[in-house]
DNA sequence: GCTTTTCTTGTCTAACTGGTCAGGTTATTT
DNA sequence: AAATAACCTGACCAGTTAGACAAGAAAAGC
């Protein structure tokens, strides 16, 4: 007794909060959506950190601040929970595949889409880790993903790098494999920025690091497929 | 009852097989070090694909065909279980960090050392895997080893590759980076292999597919360091 | 053959966790 | 202001799991 004393929390004051500060902006601002962001995040940090299992209804309540059965109240289970939080992040991810046609200027295209990459690697780490995990623990959630729109969104870029080829823009180079040459090294600053970090002796990434990891990628990847990075395009 | 009846096990059986097959071969052939490896390695295949909680000690010991309270014989405790797995890994790791000297040609060396790490990747995608995970979850059991071995062992690869460039036997590039990316690219074909797997639609890897990747990956890298790839070296 | 050590295994338990639920409060609508 | 809908939350339950343990079987040592 004494602890459960107080029903009087400040949940009215979080209602006008949220009511207020975003009145007729988004569609669903309300209660609902605001708890259910916080949720999710704090669901993602959550399950970077201990995975599917390793995570606890409870941690993700604390987190977030909220009795554990109101996170139930937004989210069915936690399957259902962790369900859309991937997709969440997949659509994040599919956000980035660029536009590129087989008219473009292949090292515009590529050094652009290589800092999209490197600049969503560091914006949003946590996403690329929960979607390297799945990968890592075969996909389960993604195969179909992967089998139909990945899969079609790579032969259409395969097909475009190929046409750059045979056009002479850029030396004859395995197309698909540079797709993967270009996710693994940029995502790599996402998944692995812990063993970076601590090897480099740095506390977190700053916008100097950007800079130099994009330049040296371009460089080195472009080099090697005889083409001059553009790096103009930076600036826009 | 009925199924409880027969304590007649075929344990001395494997016994005696363990004992012949390896009378004096290593110093530690007994059923200990026997069932201490089938353990370990069915650990490693349950870890992989549902991590560390999401392993049961019951699952490990179906997977190894050892009763449950067997696996709490040879190892006092799950963590000191997966801890000896990781260690093991990380030996295995550690194996693979070629000599290499200021003396050395960089295209030769930098060659055999992406060979290497394509083939570990994929004779040993679970290893991979698993350290992958352990990265990406903020290395909490490897912090220490990357602090220490892995940065020691990084400073003295950049200094050579950086003694490399002021001899102008390479382009100048930000050597700490370029390790990076080889890391990055080659390992990327054992933890993303199922999403490669599924985008290629292929079942799984062949020697044919480890020659071209290899090929690739030293054509990019090695060309984006202004060096031509010395594929004599794959032969030995 | 006898003793000691190593190995095997079914059973039990204490702790944890996902999910339910009933009884409440607050906001919204009419 | 009354009624309805949305939201909150402590308490509870059923299933799972790491680990302990004791009693035995097999192997090794003497």
């Amino acid at each position: 007794m004494g602890v459960n004393a107080g029903p009087v929390t400040g949940q009215s004051r979080r209602r006008k909060d949220a009511a207020a500060e975003k009145s007729a902006d988004n569609s669903k601002d309300s209660i609902r959506a605001h708890n259910e962001r916080k949720i999710l995040r704090a669901a993602e940090l959550e399950f970077v950190r201990h995975g599917y299992k390793g995570t606890s209804m409870q941690a993700i309540a604390d987190r977030a601040e909220l009795p554990k059965a109101n996170i139930h109240y937004y989210f069915k289970s936690k399957a259902m929970l962790y369900s859309r939080m991937l997709e969440n992040i997949t659509e994040l991810w599919n956000s980035t595949l660029s536009e590129m046609s087989e008219h473009d200027d292949p090292a515009k295209v590529l050094t652009r889409y290589i800092r999209t990459k490197v600049e969503l690697s560091m914006s949003h780490p946590d996403a690329s880790k929960i979607y390297a995990t799945e990968i890592i623990q075969g996909a389960p959630h993604l195969h179909d993903h992967l089998r139909k729109r990945t899969r079609q969104w790579m032969r259409e870029k395969v097909k475009i790098i190929d046409s750059w080829i045979s056009q002479g823009k850029m030396k004859p180079v395995d197309s698909t494999h540079l797709i993967f040459l270009i996710w693994s090294s940029t995502q790599h600053y996402a998944d692995f920025n812990t063993q970076i970090l601590t090897i480099t002796n740095q506390l977190e990434f700053e916008q100097e690091d950007i800079d130099q990891i994009t330049r040296f990628l371009c460089e080195v990847i472009l080099g090697g497929c005889g083409l001059e990075p553009d790096f103009s395009v930076l600036t826009t």
